[in-house]
DNA sequence: ATCCACAGTATCTTTTTCTATACTATACCA
DNA sequence: TGGTATAGTATAGAAAAAGATACTGTGGAT
């Protein structure tokens, strides 16, 4: 029975929560450019990531609105102009993503160097 | 134009890499169950993960192994054995579902008090 | 002879997520 | 007068993920 203060009790587990609001086929990537690059327009984000839809950005914008982690600031003109930035609150997340990011390069070789092994045996 | 050492670029993100491997409903769980328990069965596994179907379990359990998350090893016996556990290598992810147990902790409270703020402001 | 435990498959249905495409309003420009 | 840019919405459909349910083989116990 281990009690170590590091032990996350998977019955109230919290990973999957966290993940719920990274998870979203655009949204790492929209955190991404708005740390990058701060505060931008709804077109501007479209323009930075081919192939998504409007419904997608909209959706996903949204999303992470809801959750606090962006804010969404909508001026009052025409043609309209609406900017999304990352609240400070947003901010908390950016170790999350750069630790995923770390992990998820170092992976892309790991898989290699096991791609390579695996056929070293088939031979 | 930054360009910080610490900055990803969200051409060549891998965060989204990550994410995949540890997305699936039931994932982050049963990582945390063997990380928490070691060695385990699949039916022990079973029994931990309440609302699971066979399917599912087989299928997530396959999906990390093929990332090479988790090690299965069968017994030749009858009725069948198989024990499922962490690789090291797949320890290598423990920080980063520490992390975002934290920061789900942090953020179902950040969300209460939302809630409460918005309720006031309402009213 | 029948039932159980074990670790799965196989098949089908439902739910969720994502994509495709068309449409809106309005100011500005040529 | 028609076209462009902006930030969307509406609707339909395809694809992916998850769930429900039934089935398998075998040794041991009842």
């Amino acid at each position: 029975m281990k009690d170590l203060p590091a032990e996350i009790e998977p019955e109230m587990c919290k990973v999957t929560d966290a993940l719920g609001i990274l998870v979203g086929k655009w949204k790492p990537v929209i955190l991404l450019h708005l740390l990058k690059n701060g505060t931008q327009r709804f077109n501007e984000l479209k323009r930075s990531l081919p192939g998504i839809t409007q419904k997608m950005l909209t959706n996903q914008l949204r999303e992470l609105e809801e959750e606090d982690i962006i804010e969404r600031k909508v001026y009052a003109q025409v043609p309209p102009k609406v900017e999304y930035s990352i609240t400070d609150y947003g901010r908390s997340l950016e170790p999350i993503l750069h630790a995923m990011h770390e992990w998820g390069a170092k992976h892309t070789i790991h898989k290699q160097s096991k791609q390579n092994d695996d056929q070293a045996e088939a031979k």
